[in-house]
DNA sequence: AAGCGTTACAACCGCTTCATG
DNA sequence: TCATGAAGCGGTTGTAACGCT
């Protein structure tokens, strides 16, 4: 699977954070299109990707539906619930918690239930924490509290997204949804 | 203020499953 | 029934942001 420079001039694919203007592409060409096939999505809509790579930025950041930031306690206790029944098997658990990924969860669990787990804290000790962390719904994290959702209420209202030219503020590696849908421009 | 360690998240990789011809 | 390609899934890694010394 290595890729040669010079094997052919369709062969160079990209891989690494999204650009922004990448971004927009898959936002206007699957607004347009659809969801379809993933390679030839890609292909079609000009972008130096796998349809693999699309696929997962889509599902995983990209989509209106997806929530971003703040786990909340109630959701930290199903997925701890859930993960208890059916182990690591997190598209079925994101799929009961709505607008959360399969990464998403899995992240979560890797980096903040796991690591107290490892620190000797019992399952149940997480439980009746997060119990009490849901009935006082208190917590704060301090993940950055912003959702595309928030900035796109739905698709069917942006059919399409006129490419602009990216402000000069705007950092080619860092950029927030509300960059992206501002730059649609509506 | 600088350096270093930790945390959280995005993205990639490889394997498995499913659909189709 | 088998072969092939696409999608789905879980594990892992890279890195930016943050906090502490």
């Amino acid at each position: 699977m290595d890729k040669t420079p010079c094997d052919s001039q369709d062969a160079e694919v990209r891989k690494g954070p999204w650009t922004m203007e990448e971004d927009l592409i898959l936002i206007n060409y699957i607004a347009n299109h659809g969801e379809g096939v993933w390679n030839s999505l890609a292909k079609a809509a000009g972008l130096k990707r796998t349809g693999k790579s699309c696929r997962l930025r889509w599902l995983n950041y990209l989509r209106p539906d997806v929530k971003r930031g703040n786990i909340t306690p109630e959701e930290q206790l199903l997925i701890m619930e859930l993960h208890a029944k059916w182990g690591n098997r997190w598209s079925k658990i994101a799929k009961h918690l709505p607008g959360r990924t399969d990464n998403e969860i899995k992240n979560f669990w890797r980096t903040r239930i796991q690591k107290h787990i490892k620190q000797g804290e019992t399952f149940s000790a997480q439980c009746s924490e997060a119990n009490e962390q849901a009935s006082s719904s208190q917590m704060s994290y301090k993940i950055e509290n912003y959702s595309p959702s928030s900035y796109l209420p739905s698709m069917q209202d942006h059919q399409t997204f006129p490419m602009a030219p990216l402000p000069a503020e705007v950092n080619e590696n860092y950029w927030s949804m509300e960059d992206l849908w501002l730059l649609n421009g509506d």
